[in-house]
DNA sequence: GCCAACGTTGGC
DNA sequence: GCCAACGTTGGC
């Protein structure tokens, strides 16, 4: 079992609106970095446990748990020519860009912002992708270890 | 293959 | 809104 990291933005697509979806799911549409789409083609496996982080918002965080339900498949919105990521490089024959759902679990007791996680300046976290200075990856793995420190801070 | 120009991400 | 840190594009 692998962990990860994705991060929204709430006003775009935040967790309550997973949470609100059928069956809780939705697909990760839209990333168009290749080192993410590399991770969600072929990588990101079912079952694997993935914390919803909000991005670009008043406090950036982590905020709740999901769980990969299918793994990589091709990402159609790129096919479509209204859709704001579309891309004419990719097409159904060989599409470029790929995607997973993604099942909501659960809202974390509280919000794991950022902020904090910097302020803690533990040295246990220095190698956390997400604290690394420009990092920018929307999709980050994450070791057991992170992934369990992280839950034991909520 | 280099690199300047440009676009995007995302914290602040 | 600013801007640092990237990633991508395209001319050469």
């Amino acid at each position: 079992m692998n962990y990860w990291l994705m991060k929204s933005e709430p006003d775009v697509f935040g967790i309550d609106h997973l949470k609100a979806m059928p069956k809780k799911t939705e697909h990760w549409d839209g990333v168009r970095n290749y080192q993410a789409r590399n991770m969600m083609r072929d990588d990101m496996k079912k079952g694997d446990q993935v914390f919803f982080y909000h991005s670009n918002c008043d406090e950036p965080g982590i905020v709740g748990v999901m769980e990969v339900v299918r793994e990589g498949y091709p990402d159609h919105t790129a096919f479509d020519p209204d859709a704001k990521y579309y891309d004419p490089k990719s097409d159904p024959d060989n599409p470029r860009w790929y995607m997973v759902d993604v099942k909501y679990k659960r809202h974390l007791k509280r919000n794991i912002s950022l902020r904090e996680l910097k302020e803690r300046d533990d040295p246990k976290l220095a190698d956390l992708p997400l604290l690394r200075k420009g990092n920018r990856l929307s999709i980050m793995p994450l070791t057991k270890k992170h992934w369990d420190l992280l839950l034991s801070l909520e």
